[in-house]
DNA sequence: CATGAATGAGGCTTCATTCAT
DNA sequence: AATGAATGAAGCCTCATTCAT
């Protein structure tokens, strides 16, 4: 079960939802296709499961690196835009998948990613405000900052390889700059 | 074949290469299939020519923006920036395609378009570089804050909506103002 | 197309809709599966074809029997029964068809058909309405009167052979001497 | 193993022998597939079991009619009719399930319903046979009388609903009448 | 007695493409 | 320049059945 899901990954990853056949993750999984329907119900509910696992896996990434941070709104843009970009980097191939294939949901799972994905704009936005509030943010225009640094950020897994120069903790250090430059962080 | 050209952008940009069959194409079109064959080779070929004419497009727009501009580094990142925003905008939804399914292109034609990108991407980079170097741009990391300024206004595609309150206008004027935070304008 | 209908009018009869696979039909066409489906949508409408032309070819028989019929309750019903014997003859197999297989015709479909069926209802129930009316038919129960006569003739699919004693004249004969029984013709 | 039977004689008779899975009846009993397959053999089986519980139980139910009845021919006429009609409406659903699924029995199977069936069809014959012998059933053709009672009396499950305004004692009086008139009973 | 997991064959349908006309 | 018809491969999925536990 778990390499079906492992199996459903890579390949929607490589190839994109369409361009993969359930024989394929059956194949590479090791099983057969029919075992491969037991466990699950379809080629949807494997995109979703495989979706869903990677949405919560960032999740928790970003609720460790909040809990850990001081509780102040620059802190915690730090923290975030950390976490992002260690999750966009750990899980270089998933996370394209998530931006990518949310469209080939059906309604009934796209709900549930929908609301998974409102939830973390609300993180985001909830600290930009916070910290314009404060004063310590003076971007003219949250929003568009929002935007811009999560881009930004999701953006790493389309060029970062990590057998290239640049570490990760270096990368992260990078962003944060940036992040803080976009929001006018004083 | 206008006709066709333009079914088949409308149905890859709603559904996805994989998704749409080349029978949706020609009923799109209004043409039989046998007819969509006399004129492209294939559905490779439709695709290609899609994403083809939509960069062209592109730097048709990007050219004109920097002719019209004064030749410095500032007023030349503004010009690109306003043209990727107005493209982004006035071209969403093939926007998004160019950016998603150049994967699914065969490598004849892949190399084709990397070609045209890679020269994108060298236009922004020398812009960029050249602040930097005039001292005009005092960004640590330009390369980061090259990625920082594309991925932010190709995101534009998701979330703009030409309905809602914000004029193209406002639009182009605050992704300037950000662009030069990003590389620090002075 | 007409080899199509013929494979499967002769597939659903000797073994069922469900029994019956589309390559069971096209086999016994001689096409591919392909092209089967370039001219049916699928297996509900190929069954839904078969029935229909079934249907519609015993309303041709009947209106053509009560045409040439004088204008009496009697002698109409003489006419249907004799139209109906001869039908469940000479299309013994598709006869047995009809009434086993429509209940596995989805509602869009089945509507259709159930109209016609109604329509061959109010044929038979006005026809011997016109006979209790007129005091030909003496019968307490004209309902089931209807449905026994109806019953008798659909019957004879499952056991009559042409190649057996009785001539289908003689057995029209029969039918049309217990169907006048049945109603308690004067 | 009684849930069981039950499940796969409802499901048999909403759904048909071929669309019903197995998984149908082992979900609809509320046991597992393989708890299914340690009391029956297969799917053969279970229809075998369904038809043939049916079947006895049909026989039964003449066999005390005829116990009861007086012994002349149109007192068991009476009977017959009376336990069959009765049999119809007491088990709608299996009883068109018997007339439908028989021919998806294996011969293996079919030829020991086939000659249950042949039992009731000598057990009507010989009724008949001795009401014409004894002068009491006036009609010309037996045969066909037979048959047309038999056709009636199972047309029954196709019409009737229990919550309808005919009771089954004034069903019972219709078809005996019905049946008596068929016969040419004096 | 019962289960969860697996299998190989086969189900219906759609695909991109071709070809005679 | 265009058509209707056809094709073989492949798509997703479900089937009846088995077996180790």
């Amino acid at each position: 079960m778990a390499a079906i899901h492992a199996a459903a990954r890579e390949a929607f990853a490589e190839q994109g939802y369409h361009a993969t056949s359930v024989r394929d993750i059956a194949r590479r999984a090791g099983v057969s296709m029919a075992a491969l329907y037991y466990h699950y119900e379809g080629k949807q509910e494997l995109l979703f499961a495989v979706l869903r696992e990677s949405v919560e896996d960032y999740f928790v990434t970003c609720e460790h690196a909040l809990a850990a941070a001081p509780d102040d709104p620059a802190a915690h843009l730090d923290a975030l835009v950390g976490a992002t970009v260690r999750y966009r980097v750990r899980r270089r191939a998933e996370s394209t998948l998530n931006l990518i294939e949310v469209r080939n949901l059906e309604p009934r799972y796209r709900k549930l990613l929908d609301a998974r994905v409102d939830t973390a704009t609300r993180m985001w936005a909830g600290i930009i405000d916070d910290g314009v509030r404060a004063g310590v943010f003076a971007t003219a225009w949250p929003d568009d900052a929002r935007r811009a640094v999560i881009a930004m950020c999701n953006a790493i897994a389309d060029w970062y390889r990590p057998e290239g120069a640049v570490t990760v903790d270096e990368l992260v250090e990078r962003y944060v700059g940036l992040a803080r430059t976009i929001v006018a962080c004083s």
